[in-house]
DNA sequence: CGGTATACTGACTAGTGGGTCAGGTGAATG
DNA sequence: CATTCACCTGACCCACTAGTCAGTATACCG
């Protein structure tokens, strides 16, 4: 079926509010967050929006989405180019850390929403859930295979997954908040070797 | 100056305000946390709340404020307990983990904040992140006096004071939400270890 | 007991913001 | 030019809530 036109205007409005709404979430947090200011940094009226998206919380909830579905392709592809275990891990932090410097409103409405997780209901949020689970399971996977094969000491992988995702979450943190004067190529090497040597490679 | 009857009777209603306040900003977060449902719970009306706070900003930060003062105080008791660098570090993690063990609803209030901390405005709330620094400051000293002292190989002390902190919470996010099956005391063991590894004794 | 101060109450106000929909606009078509 | 249609608009509606304050209850005192 060839695209028609409808197609065409509906992705570039989409595209269009998604990323306004990305702005104005990244600032204000879900709450504080008005319809009308999205539609005006959209440069749409308030109704368009509903046009597109039946209310707030979709809309919310779709500029995560979109953003994490990118962000786990990324990392899927990386992590599946590296051979070594050193280089999955790698892989996984560099991938983020770079992605997020790209997108820092993204990282900053991930923040703020995780905190909330528990008040997202509906099958939206569960699959934004989901997405989650799903990279802290292949990182799981990764350290549980290494384990395995002896390649690092025995460890709870499940936390220790957690704990480098934390990490990286907070080194992306400080890089955001200014508080990190490194360059981005100091940073990850930085998480890369906190985490290689935490986890305990031979 | 004797405690008047006054005085008493303002620490009772504070603290009953204080622990509702904690419970319900928990639950709901800042925006969705209504001042009704607060006096609900504390078991007050609405007009009592406004005669010990001046607003519902004034009350959340009361509560964040209240509970890092308290636990700002028991980890600088508790590293200043311990004599070695790695006995000051898991003072700090322990310290933490024991007290949002039993302060849950802090913690969810505390979690929620960071996420938002560019919106919180006035003095109190620069009290709040100065509390926040102040904490990593101390492990960062820790940190710094380790490395001068070679006991522990040269790293980015700022840095690395930052992802003991949130590797900390990694750990009591995962409590809480229930995915970690483990005792407090193998929390505990699993975030040290994970740490001091991490920086790289010798 | 009457009088006064203190602590508390909850109906009310004013403002806000999510969501709606009757109508406008302009392009395409006949 | 008239008609139709798809898309868009923004004034409006209404639910909701922070904050107020006139009134009530209780404790205290002379």
């Amino acid at each position: 079926m060839p695209r028609t036109k409808k197609d065409v205007v509906t992705e570039f409005r989409t595209a269009e509010i998604l990323q306004a709404a990305s702005r104005v979430f990244a600032e204000r947090g879900f709450e504080s967050a008005t319809i009308a200011e999205i539609a005006t940094v959209a440069g749409v009226a308030k109704g368009t929006l509903y046009l597109y998206y039946p209310s707030k919380q979709d809309i919310y909830l779709a500029t995560l989405r979109h953003s994490a579905v990118e962000l786990r392709g990324r990392t899927r592809a990386a992590m599946n180019r590296a051979a070594t275990v050193s280089g999955k891990i790698r892989a996984f932090i560099e991938t983020w850390l770079r992605y997020f410097e790209e997108h820092r409103d993204f990282f900053r409405v991930c923040d703020s929403a995780l905190g909330r997780a528990s008040c997202l209901k509906g099958p939206h949020a569960r699959h934004l859930d989901d997405l989650r689970l799903e990279q802290m399971r292949a990182l799981a996977q990764v350290l549980q295979e290494a384990v395995r094969r002896k390649a690092i000491r025995p460890i709870r992988t499940d936390a220790a997954a957690c704990a480098i995702l934390d990490i990286t979450r907070s080194v992306v943190t400080q890089r955001l908040r200014g508080t990190s004067r490194a360059s981005l190529d100091e940073d990850i090497a930085f998480a890369v070797d906190l985490t290689w040597k935490g986890i305990g490679h031979r």
